[in-house]
Order: C-alpha cells, then sequence, then structure tokens
DNA sequence: TAGTCACCCATTGACGCCCATATTTACCCA
DNA sequence: TGGGTAAATATGGGCGTCAATGGGTGACTA
C-alpha cells in the first residue's frame, strides 16, 4: 500500500463535501468499502482517519488486548464506538459529521495531513500550534530518531 | 542498491522541474514508487530526500509507538507530515514544492548531494559555508574513522 | 410532502506527458 | 593520441488530461 504522506488543504463545500487528496484516496482503494473510517483523535482536536484494512486491524488488537489492559480496551473500543464510515461519492469526496467537525474545530476548509498508514484531520491553524510544539520537542531532544531495523525486501512485517 | 556519491548541480526551469541526476535516479528505482521522498533537514537548511523503502521504514516504526510514546510519535510524524512523494515525469525530474525550496533557500540551480542511502538538496552557497565549517570541525577534532569489518559479500576472492 | 442524500454534469486550473533541442559524455577510428 | 561522431543526459516549451470544486436534479425517507 503506497504511504500517505504529506499535507493537502481541500474546501467543504456548502453541501458539507470535501475532495480526499487523491494520493490519499489512491491507498485505500481495493480494501473492500470504497470510503474511509473516521474517529476523533484522542490527543488532539483532530479527525483520523484509515482505510479498511487498518480498521480490521484495530479491531483485531482490541481483541487480543482485551484479556490484559483495560486502558487499551477502553481506548480501542472509544476508536470504534466513534468511528464513521464514510463513502467516498463519485468524486471521491466524503461529507464529515457535524461531530466530528466540531470535535476538530474544523470548518470551511480541511487539512489532510499523511501518517505513513493512516491520516488526520485537522483545523488549519490547530494543526500549525501543534506542529511547531512537535517540532519543538524533537529539536530539543535532539532530533535523533531509532529506526526499525530495514525490511527484508518485502517480508510479512 | 547503489550507493548515492558526489555532486550533482542542476537547473531549475521555469515550471519548478529539476533533473534528477541519473546515477541518483538509478538508486532509487524498483522500489514500489516511481519518484522521491523528500523532505526538510532538520539540522541544515536543506532538502533531503530517499526513496520509498526508506520512507517504509519510517512509518513501521511510528505504527510500533502509536498511542504511547510521544517522543517518537512527534518526530516520525514530523518526517512524514512534512515529506512530499515527487513523481519522475518521463524524463526523470522532479518538482520540488515551494515550502522546501524556501526551506533550503533554492533558487533557479539545486545542488544534489549524495549522502549514501539519502540525498540532500542544497542551495549551492549554503553548502559550500556548510562544508568549509564541516570541514574545520573534522581538521580541529583530528577526526579518524574506525571503519567496521568487511561486510561478507559473495564475491570473487 | 418536505428535506436529505446520492449521483450527474460543468468548469477551471494545475499537472503530467509528449516532443524538440542543446549540451555533455562516451566511444571509435585514423 | 587526437579528433570526430554517436549516444545519452539535461533542458525548454506546448498541450491534453485529470483532480478539485460548484451546482443541479431525482430518489428515498421521515
Amino acid at each position: 500500500m503506497a504511504l500517505l504522506v504529506g499535507r493537502h488543504v481541500n474546501k467543504i463545500d456548502k453541501k458539507g463535501r470535501v475532495s480526499v487528496p487523491k494520493s490519499f484516496r489512491a491507498s485505500f482503494d481495493g480494501q473492500g468499502f470504497s470510503g474511509i473510517y473516521a474517529y476523533p483523535s484522542f490527543k488532539f482536536p483532530a479527525i483520523e482517519a484509515c482505510g479498511e484494512a487498518f480498521m480490521q486491524r484495530i479491531s483485531a488488537s482490541l481483541e487480543k488486548m482485551e484479556m490484559f489492559s483495560e486502558e487499551q480496551d477502553d481506548l480501542a473500543a472509544a476508536i470504534l464506538e466513534s468511528a464513521h464510515a464514510l463513502p467516498f461519492d463519485p468524486e471521491g469526496r466524503i461529507v464529515l459529521p457535524p461531530p466530528l467537525l466540531a470535535h476538530a474545530g474544523i470548518d470551511g476548509e480541511a487539512l489532510f495531513v499523511g501518517r505513513g498508514a493512516q491520516m488526520q484531520i485537522w483545523n488549519g491553524d490547530n494543526y500549525e500550534k501543534h506542529r511547531q510544539q512537535a517540532l519543538q520537542r524533537a529539536r530539543s531532544r535532539g532530533a535523533t530518531l531509532q529506526l526499525s531495523p530495514a525490511l527484508p525486501t518485502e517480508g510479512p512485517s
């Protein structure tokens, strides 16, 4: 699956529709459901979204954790319960439900942020503040990254 | 994968296109995505770029920490979120987005610098200053390099 | 029956593709 | 060993296509 990277700003029209960037959309097709799953982020005033494949992973993780970590259980459960399945229209647009818009403080414009396998949808101003803080923390920490070992070309992670 | 070494200066045309040096280009093909991922360098006024394989590693690192580690999350996210997927055109050129050009102070000409598995793209003057400083530091420190043992290869003798 | 939602069509502006040219590099032959 | 020639890379510009956007209309629902 192609990676989701970068940022894209798209407009929300009067009917509440917003185009999902083509490059993101491309990552989600061929997953059974033509659309995305969106749910409010825990940590940020933002919407998190992913395709069906990733949602399956979340669901699977939930089942695994159940008997061990109550916290994880709550967390994953909250994701599934607050998630919305948002189908693409023929032009590749979705309609973000009011509760999600409210949570992220989005109105008029939506900022799509690629996070690898998932994406986030932000209010532009809120994201900028968040980003500055994140970069600040990264710099003060010395900006090193412990990379996972190289994948063996294509093995199952 | 062939190593990226040396420096190349290429022109940016009116449409913002730059040829990626052929030798660099060759290192990035056969990775699924025909193009490079570019993001601003943390430490320098330069653009860093890599192929899909390297980006996948960053994404995998991020997924592992998800919902837990804020630090790793910040850093990996800062890279992924600031990254741009830049596809090659049929002639092997890419278009550097304005934000990246601004970060590196590039205009008119781009200096490609091989860094082994990755590459950097600089403004020529900035790079020269940076390089002098680096050499200066290396000299004053009496820089020595402890070589790792030769890798076991399948080559003759 | 009114309202909402899903699909269809039209516009436009950016971007990718194609072709042409120039400059460099590599190679061959005298 | 030098020049000349051929191939390949770098560069420039035009044009068609597609993604993003806006609006309209019919169908289904409450």
